[in-house]
DNA sequence: GGCGATGAGACAAATCTGGTCTTATTGTAA
DNA sequence: TTACAATAAGACCAGATTTGTCTCATCGCC
């Protein structure tokens, strides 16, 4: 994974989102707040506090304000969970095995971030319109791009992207509702859904290509 | 204990909160709201929304607004968090168990309250001010009052008081700040430290009784 | 000295919050 | 049914908070 926590990411200039010192430590501040009060509780003057920096050069840094704030914060969170889940991936010697820990570390990780625990615990509606409207599709679409070049040994790069996004769904759609028959933070029951649900569908795909695939 | 959960306490009414099965509901949203984004972030609104009841009502039944609020729902916490403590120490067979207990239950039903571990947690220095000026006299009358009965198979009245006000100081002083060496929910501390400290002065105060305990 | 980054703080506009009040509705007891 | 008490809904306003922008002084560094 990238190198992001603790220094300056230069990726993340280039995408356009601040990545200084300062901006570190705004984001920083973002996620304490954020995993202290929730989002909405949270104010600009709560995270200049918090980052030991002054409100000026928070809205010099992020001129769209909270919203700009917390959307950086949230891909930069998401890029780093999705690292230490790709991490774990490293290490598994076929397919299955490897869409089964993916299964498993995505929720560990959705379980672990403080402000996503929050939401769980004290929001769960707005954890639910997170994930379901408001920032889904930027966060599959930041899943493949991360997680998918661990999967490459197994698949095609278009059918990593597709295994890694139909896995992230899986992922998101448990943690937002959890399932009592079936515990993805088990690795047995991840290994069992990925059996299930997700392989036959790769192999399925890798004998009858779509359209959408082909114009990958 | 008095029957204040989940009923109407007439003891309560009686001291001038208001008790009636709206204004317990506002005094669980009270909590609640509190143990999820902490006092200073949780708004009227939100109190009403939580309990399920019109702001009017809620001005209503605390003129006071929300100081009030807070202040009734903390003496409630209070009196039923001391209850518990006052029935585990109902099974102890010396003074010295006894006094062990209280400050071992004590410290368990302060570390579980969500309010105070918020804070605990996240404003720890909102906590000092909370037990160290704001409210503790009155908290510590709370525990007098609740707590000394159970003590008087072994002191007499005055002497209960003293013990339990003392142990209450004790509890409190060591859950803002607590101690490496003494690790108050440990049975075992807590004994060191109710012999250490508690006893002995008891039974000083036993043998040269001071002008204070006389005029109680 | 000059320069970029930052802190401090003033400022107005927008928003939120607290607190009061009126009106309509509901449940209940006579 | 009528009368009454409790409450929800929401209008309303004053005051506080928050936001976003701007200016100016300061600091570290080339």
């Amino acid at each position: 994974m990238t190198a992001i926590i603790g220094g300056t990411d230069l990726a993340a200039e280039a995408q356009g989102h601040p990545a200084g010192p300062s901006a570190v430590r705004v984001l920083d501040a973002v996620v304490t707040c954020a995993g202290r009060w929730g989002i909405d509780k949270t104010t600009v003057d709560d995270i200049a506090r918090e980052a030991g920096v002054s409100r000026a050069t928070i809205y010099r840094l992020f001129p769209g304000g909270k919203p700009a704030m917390v959307r950086t914060a949230t891909d930069r969170e998401a890029v780093a969970l999705l690292g230490v889940a790709m991490d774990r991936v490293a290490a598994c010697d076929t397919l299955a095995e490897a869409v089964a820990e993916l299964l498993c570390a995505g929720y560990d990780t959705l379980s672990s971030q403080a402000v996503l625990a929050f939401m769980r615990s004290h929001e769960p509606a707005k954890l639910r319109a997170f994930f379901s409207f408001e920032r889904l599709d930027s966060l599959l679409r930041i899943a493949a791009e991360v997680v998918s070049p661990s999967l490459r040994r197994f698949l095609d790069p278009a059918q990593s992207r597709i295994a890694v996004m139909w896995t992230a769904r899986l992922v998101v759609s448990h943690f937002v509702q959890p399932d009592d028959s079936s515990d993805l933070s088990d690795p047995v029951a991840a290994r069992h859904l990925a059996d299930t649900y997700i392989l036959p569908g790769l192999l399925i795909e890798q004998a009858h290509p779509t359209i959408q695939e082909q114009h990958q």
